[in-house]
Order: C-alpha cells, then sequence, then structure tokens
DNA sequence: ATTTAATATGAATACTTGTTCATATGTTCA
DNA sequence: TGAACATATGAACAAGTATTCATATTAAAT
C-alpha cells in the first residue's frame, strides 16, 4: 500500500483534523449528531456544558468541516458534513480498545 | 450503522487516541515508521527535529502504543504496533484534502 | 576502565487550548 | 417597540503541551 502524504503541509493539516477531534466534549457532540440533526440547546443539555461552551466548541468543529450549521427560527441545528467522521471515530474507539488491554502494565 | 461508542470513558480515551496524533512530527515520525522499521538517530535526521525532541514524541506515540522499540547495540529501531494508524492517517488526509476545497472561505 | 556514540529523561519556558463570565447578535411574540 | 429566548463572541484565566538545554543511562570500542 502506497502511502499519499509526504509533504510538511499534509502533516500540518493532517495533524489540525487530528487536533479538531482530540477533545471528550467535541466527540461527544459529534457522536450525538451522528445520530441526527439536533440544536445547540439540546446539544449542551445532553453534553452536560453550558451553551456558550457548546457554542464554542461547535464552532471548532465547524471550521473544520467537520459540522455544518442552518438556523431554523431562534434555534440553530447542526448537522454531520462530512462522513470521514464516522470511520475516523470508529477507528479511535478500536484503537482505544486494544490500548486498555495492554494499558495496565508499564507507563 | 450502529455506533459503538456512547461512555464518557469512551469519548475520553479517543480524544486521547485523537491527541497523540494532532501534532505534525509526530505524524511524519508515524509516516516514516509506515514505510518501515528504523531508529531513532534516522528519524530525527528526516524529520529535522532534535534527537531530544524526536524521542520525546516517540515517547508520546510509545505510550499510546502506536509504536514499539526495540534495542539493537546503540541503537533503538521502532516500529508500527498497531495498523488502526495506516487507516486513521489515511483518512485524516482525505479529510484534510475535503477541507481545503472549502477553506478560501469564510472563516 | 575510559571514552565515545545513541537514546532517554527532567526541568524550564513559550505557546496553545477549554472553560467561564459578560456582552452582543438575531429571532419571535406581545 | 420592547421583552424574552437562543446562540454567538471576546477577553481572561487555568491547565496542558512541544521544544530546548543539561544531564543521565546504556552499549560499543579502544
Amino acid at each position: 500500500m502506497e502511502r499519499s502524504f509526504s509533504a510538511q503541509a499534509d502533516f500540518d493539516s493532517m495533524a489540525a483534523t487530528f487536533k479538531c477531534l482530540s477533545d471528550p466534549s467535541r466527540l461527544q457532540l459529534l457522536a450525538i449528531l451522528l445520530d441526527g440533526e439536533t440544536n445547540v440547546g439540546k446539544l449542551a443539555a445532553q453534553c452536560g456544558l453550558s451553551p456558550s461552551a457548546t457554542s464554542h466548541q461547535l464552532r471548532v468543529l465547524r471550521n473544520l468541516r467537520f459540522v455544518s450549521a442552518n438556523r431554523e427560527g431562534q434555534q440553530v441545528n447542526y448537522r454531520i458534513n462530512d462522513e470521514h467522521i464516522r470511520d475516523l471515530m470508529e477507528q479511535a474507539y478500536k484503537h482505544s480498545l486494544h490500548l486498555q488491554s495492554s494499558e495496565l502494565r508499564d507507563k
């Protein structure tokens, strides 16, 4: 298998992608959105985050085009915008399982 | 498709996984290792990092079991330890391409 | 045994990031 | 118009992170 990335710029943008996914709150937001479109208030409630914090995090996800927003009256609905996420999250989950099995040993 | 993660602990460990991948230097190290086993000195040279910085970063990758090390004389050889990485990196790369196409617009 | 080479580690520093608080924007309804 | 609600934004602070420098470990070689 050939790898398709090799330039410094590739690693920079891949790192930005991963960085966006490197926060538990954002992952939970994405997980909820994987089940379907929702608005900010509901997302905040489900995550146990303040509306403000939620909005800040959603902006990060929006900036990297993981989600998109559209207003419907007072509410703003968010939805998944890039189906790569589903796979990325699944694989990270599998890795984390693979991790736990060997985690209790050294450090 | 059912999603397999939902607990807070899941998001925490997935975030840790992504965090480990959220640095350009570490990604470049992994990319080199995807082409085969190498030692620290060569990795450092190829990445343009100091040996010390390289060693620090390799430790992060080792802690999350992305790579494993084994000494061979004075050198220490590193290798990929979890094939999930290849796919994770490929998908992040694809996302970053998808990103660039819409990047020049708003912020 | 000492020196030299390769790698690892700890402390320090500059930089980044997530949350909170206060405030602003936008929308609905009276 | 004005009040009430939903979301967004900016500044500020605490907590985390990558690199550097100095020093430690480990192995080879003389």
